[in-house]
DNA sequence: GACGGAACAT
DNA sequence: ATGTTCCGTC
């Protein structure tokens, strides 16, 4: 009876509040993609998860809500003011904890959120999920102490320039926007924001602007004034987070110095637009939610960042140079894969081959005997071609997981009975168990299981669990595994290894602190001369070893997953890649003296050891080295195929 | 308080 | 899809 009437009397608000709405009003600082995370296609509405991390974002709220504890953890200190503002938000005067938390225990089964148990009001993000998956180009491996940081390491707004995902290529590296400068791109982004693309409640009444103006009247304010508070005082945007450009960039602006010796200035060295989004409030940034507690120290981790002096985007077609993009979308990809977005992310590249992901056994050879054309270590990456047939190795502490292609179902029935990690499941993957890092091939263990109920029902998980230690065998989220691991509870020795961790543990994995990046990472660009291609491809077997995994048939499946197109299509562009190169080296070889006389700098070679020559900074298409005009080339062939191919489907 | 099912709303 | 509302259960 009176919740009858309690509902027609909301009903009533709601109808009233919706007169009253106007647009314009002051939004959140987050980009408009940020409201469209894979979990939730087509929401522009402010999520609860947003709405925690804008509140833990804010230091006004901090009696309220704030982080505290382990890394990802806060704690509701005010749970009915928590709701209350939840509610004013989204215009539910009604709500309170408990329908605010239920909607929060919804993200349990999301892997978005998890409760602390035992804790009253205490909860822990799950920052893999949820930000990674919106912002899979943040360092995530720089939180550098070992001290639990409840607070997660978030794109600085004033900072970085991160836009994911880039919807076309024309989009990426627009030269004509200083993204530094106080009159570009930033301010218009908080022009934008201010402008509040993602306000929903827009009456007087509205948290929106109870939480906006909260910042010392800056949070939603006009121009880029208001972004000071987004970022903790203590900690210079450079300290941040480093996005893409860790190696330095010979063409990085020639004002951005940093204080280190490679510079690093993110603004410029963003690839990505302001934002994937067309139309207005197509804000690119990201309010952080920074917590004092959170250190990061900088560091050299993401990989690489096409010039943006380099390629001016026209229309949606690349004229941009091939090998930046391969290394770009050897630092995406890997960004991706490790951060747990499905490839047909790539989809946003329709004229790049979607390359593999690194390779562990590699990374340790490499740590071994670091290569000197190794990224990390050499100033000026970009003059270091890449060939296609290599693997570019990096350092990563991450285990990569990756998401194949969904098997048809055909193949999954008649896979049933197998561990579709043996060498007789899908044939992407060798596994021998063996309790030690590698098997005796040097492949990498890897793990297949099929991936969350909630995220695929087809999908399975590859995790190279080589470096694994059984005690923190847990489940995807391996990859934020601390370098220094706190002690788990429920396996303080690890004595056995548990394919199928009980959720908590899977729990209390999935929201571990993300582990510091290596000294020096992804070092893209060494040559190798018997680097064999990514792990997950069968490679010629080893004296005394097993024989590969066989790859898929040729052929066999007229049909086949588009994930699977595009391994399968670098796997093949790899192969064709070496036997090009050893046909080059022997003509090579024939008329090297010859051809040094004719060349006479002005052609470069893919070999190792080749005169860097920085590739010219405009007309692309037009004066593409032949060495690229053919790479390029390739790529658009590649390309062309794979569109033919899909059409099958 | 926490959990999760169910119906419902947007 | 993402909540909101309600409610029974622990």
């Amino acid at each position: 009876m009176s919740q009858i009437q309690h509902k027609v009397e909301w009903r009533r608000g709601k109808r009233r509040r919706r007169a009253e709405k106007r647009p314009g009003q002051a939004g959140f600082a987050f980009p408009d993609w940020a409201y469209k995370p894979e979990s939730s296609p087509g929401s522009r509405q402010i999520q609860l998860w947003h709405f925690i991390l804008e509140l833990l974002r804010k230091e006004e709220y901090h009696d309220v809500i704030a982080w505290q504890g382990d890394y990802g953890e806060f704690v509701i200190k005010d749970p009915d003011e928590v709701a209350r503002l939840w509610g004013a938000r989204k215009c539910k005067p009604q709500m309170n904890y408990d329908k605010l938390s239920r909607a929060l225990r919804y993200y349990y089964n999301k892997r978005i959120l998890h409760k602390t148990k035992g804790k009253r009001f205490t909860y822990k993000f799950n920052f893999n999920k949820l930000v990674l998956v919106n912002y899979p180009f943040i360092d995530m491996g720089s939180t550098g102490s070992g001290v639990p940081q409840s607070a997660p390491p978030l794109p600085s707004a004033a900072g970085t320039h991160f836009r994911f995902p880039p919807s076309t290529p024309s989009d990426m590296l627009s030269p004509n926007e200083d993204l530094r400068s106080p009159g570009g791109v930033f301010s218009a982004v908080a022009r934008r924001m201010a402008r509040g693309s993602v306000s929903d409640c827009s009456d007087g009444t509205s948290v929106n602007s109870e939480i906006e103006d909260g910042g010392g009247g800056g949070g939603g304010g006009p121009g880029g004034g208001g972004y000071r508070s987004m970022i903790h005082p203590r900690l210079s945007h450079e300290s941040l987070f480093r996005m893409y450009g860790g190696a330095g960039n010979p063409n990085a602006h020639p004002g951005s110095r940093g204080p280190l010796g490679h510079r690093v200035h993110p603004d410029n060295l963003s690839p990505f637009p302001v934002s994937p989004l067309p139309g207005p409030g197509g804000a690119g940034l990201l309010a952080p939610p920074q917590s004092p507690a959170l250190s990061l120290t900088p560091s050299s981790h993401l990989p690489y960042t096409p010039s943006p002096s380099l390629s001016p985007m026209l229309g949606s077609h690349f004229s941009f140079n091939p090998e930046e993009m391969k290394r770009y979308l050897q630092a995406h990809h890997q960004s991706v894969y490790n951060y747990h977005l499905s490839p047909r992310a790539f989809l946003h590249y329709p004229n790049v081959i979607i390359p593999q992901p690194h390779r562990l056994a590699q990374d340790k050879r490499e740590l071994a005997h670091p290569h000197p054309h190794s990224a990390h270590s050499h100033p000026h990456p970009i003059h270091h071609p890449l060939h296609l047939g290599e693997e570019p190795p990096h350092l990563s502490p991450f285990k990569f997981k990756l998401q194949p292609p969904p098997l048809g179902r055909k193949q999954r029935d008649g896979s049933q009975g197998h561990h579709p990690s043996s060498a007789g499941g899908s044939g992407l993957i060798s596994n021998s168990s063996s309790t030690g890092s590698l098997n005796s091939t040097g492949l990498p263990k890897i793990k297949v299981e099929p991936i969350s109920d909630i995220e695929s029902e087809e999908e399975v998980e590859v995790t190279d669990i080589s470096d694994e230690d059984p005690d923190d065998r847990g489940d995807e989220y391996d990859l934020f595994s601390p370098r220094h691991p706190r002690p788990h509870p429920h396996h303080p020795n690890g004595t056995s290894s548990h394919p199928h961790p009980h959720d908590e543990d899977l729990d209390e994995d999935v929201f571990k602190a993300p582990a510091p990046p290596p000294p020096g990472l992804l070092p893209f660009f060494t040559s190798h001369p018997h680097r064999g291609p990514p792990t997950l491809k069968s490679e010629p077997a080893e004296p005394g070893d097993n024989p590969p995994p066989q790859p898929p048939a040729q052929g066999q499946t007229k049909c086949i997953p588009l994930k699977l197109r595009f391994k399968r299509r670098w796997s093949e562009d790899q192969r064709m890649e070496a036997m090009e190169e050893q046909d080059d080296k022997k003509v090579r070889g024939e008329k090297e003296r010859e051809r040094e006389t004719e060349r006479n700098g002005g052609m470069q070679e893919n070999g190792a050891g080749s005169a860097p020559s920085p590739p010219p900074l405009g007309g692309y298409e037009c004066s593409l080295p032949l060495a690229q005009r053919g790479v390029n080339q390739d790529l658009h062939q590649a390309t062309a195929q794979l569109s033919l191919e899909n059409k099958d489907c």
